[in-house]
DNA sequence: AGAACACGGGTAATCCATTACTCGGCGCGC
DNA sequence: GCGCGCCGAGTAATGGATTACCCGTGTTCT
């Protein structure tokens, strides 16, 4: 494996002058500067990473920690992300903490170890270990959901008003027993939709019981178990408000378990609108969130503070949009 | 950011004890070893990964490269490759090729750069540019597509077969125009499924026509235009294989576009067992591919690798199974 | 008791790219 | 014509962890 040193040989110079030449430094007289890229093309010179990083003090590339791979939500996330940071020469490492936030701090150390520039992430749990990246002058943003304590920069979606919006559309509908699942206590997505919910039943003059809401992990399986229990209740909920697309899936595979319609039998909101909402039957409404978005937002305000630490941290809050489809409508 | 020297100024030992000690070595005094620890876990010691590699000539990284991050069957290949690579200390970086040559290429330089411990990637094109791993010494292996001409390691699942049973199960329901949306030509799944849906119809004695084959990019876009298409034809097919997840999306929503029924109108058969596969309507007859476990075994394999690398290349294939749901039965 | 050896632990070399510092040479101004 | 300043390029220091090599102490065998 080729060397500065090799390349320098080659070309007939210092190996400060390769370094000049290959990172375009003006300072460099063109001819020799053309020199020495032959002589690195010639010998399939790569430099070496971690020797740079170890130099620099800093790697380009930014860690993004999501807390569920298999979620489209965090996946659209993850494109925003990447193509901003791709842009101006960054790489994106993804990282699936599983909403274990015992993998998120996993991951935080590997991020710290290897010194890189920044990090994004969705923290699965109240207590964040950002504290780490804080003290060690690590950029980072907050996505989706903010650090508990911490004055980062932080990207959200007004959640809790798209769920009161969700809720009140149900209403509107003429559903009676309204029913929701959400995610962990301590989750600020689960809890500001929770709390929209209930903002939409006072609003209405709903009594609102919980009877009718249900707390899981935010995964199908939980959200499955979460819906079958709420079914099984004498007086069971006549429409749901899911908090995430994957518990959408738990839920209706609890109806179909069960032999309830989605739409006839029980309404249905879902958070986020996956690209098989509208294929399901009935099609999904949807509280459809800038995914994108998000992560783009993100992944800019990461390279600002990245280029100036001493920036004051900014909370950006995006809009989500409910598409009425068939399932909230009997 | 404390070092070794501060953590071993602390301790009143040298910096030689102080890696010794935190790697495990066995030739230190288990005092001074704790002494060492609790100085380090004082400091808030973080060893500088950078550093650590330079020295080793080797991070404890292995990269997945995947063709596209949004697609569940992806998704769940790295759990497999992350679940396996965490036993062992691994971590894992996931890299989005997005179906572009260019951008896995990019990241294979970074890999290279980086000089992470291996590489496995589901190659995008049919040329990939591997060579340069081989030729600096990095493992890596294939996953779910094999690469043109590299003789390296690789796991695929039996595609071409599982094809074959899902055409004829096709033709078993009953179904006479029996049309293929596959992937682009040099992808070898693609051609591996057309392959096998052209077997099961000649097996059958049925003509094949090119006429109701289309192919496009792996996603949903390019499957609802080739969908579309072929649903425009004097002669339509009555069913359709389709050959991944994303692509079953475009199509379904090609099929509601028309107003066509799926399953009594068309039949379909599409690959992937994606979470939603069973909750549309009506149900997906599908093709699961063992998703998980490829990306588990891919893992092995390289780590095998990693830790020999004179092994002689191996080639696993695992088996997919047909679940006939409606979506196949007038 | 003396010698050989095992073992714990320290000193310093090493990995490779970047960059501060330095130096020679050339151009321009007085 | 002489000197100052600037430009391009080289020398060597730097970053932090690992590890080859070496040394001193304590043990064991003869």
């Amino acid at each position: 494996m080729p060397t500065v040193s090799d390349v320098a040989a080659r070309a007939g110079v210092s190996t400060a002058t390769v370094s000049r030449a290959l990172n375009g430094k003006p300072t460099v007289d063109p001819g020799l500067a053309e020199r020495v890229r032959t002589a690195a093309a010639e010998l399939g010179y790569q430099p070496n990473g971690p020797a740079r990083n170890l130099r620099r003090q800093e790697a380009a590339v930014v860690a993004l920690i999501i807390s569920d791979v298999e979620n489209p939500f965090f996946t659209a996330i993850a494109r925003g992300v990447e193509d901003v940071a791709h842009e101006v020469g960054y790489s994106v490492v993804l990282c699936n903490s599983d909403e274990s936030v015992a993998k998120e701090r996993r991951y935080l150390d590997v991020a710290l170890q290897e010194r890189v520039a920044g990090v994004i992430l969705s923290p699965s749990g109240p207590e964040s270990s950002v504290a780490k990246l804080a003290s060690r002058g690590t950029a980072y943003v907050a996505v989706d959901r903010p650090l508990p304590g911490a004055d980062s920069d932080v990207v959200l979606v007004d959640t809790r008003a798209a769920a009161r919006e969700a809720t009140a559309h149900l209403v509107a509908q003429g559903y009676e027993r309204i029913g929701c699942v959400t995610g962990p206590a301590g989750v600020r997505t689960a809890d500001d939709r929770l709390a929209g919910y209930r903002d939409a039943l006072k609003a209405a003059r709903r009594r609102s019981t919980t009877k009718l809401v249900r707390r899981s992990e935010y995964k199908a399986a939980g959200a499955h178990r979460a819906a079958l229990d709420l079914l099984a209740q004498p007086e069971p909920p006549d429409a749901l408000l899911v908090a995430n697309n994957a518990m959408a899936v738990g839920v209706l595979q609890a109806l179909q378990d069960r032999g309830v319609r989605a739409g006839r039998d029980v309404g249905l909101v879902t958070f986020d609108d996956a690209p098989w909402a509208a294929l399901v039957d009935p099609p999904l409404t949807v509280v459809a969130q800038p995914a994108y978005e998000l992560g783009a937002v993100a992944a800019r305000l990461l390279l600002a503070r990245i280029a100036d630490s001493t920036r004051p941290p900014t909370a950006t809050t995006l809009g989500a949009r409910l598409i009425a489809r068939a399932s909230s409508h009997r």
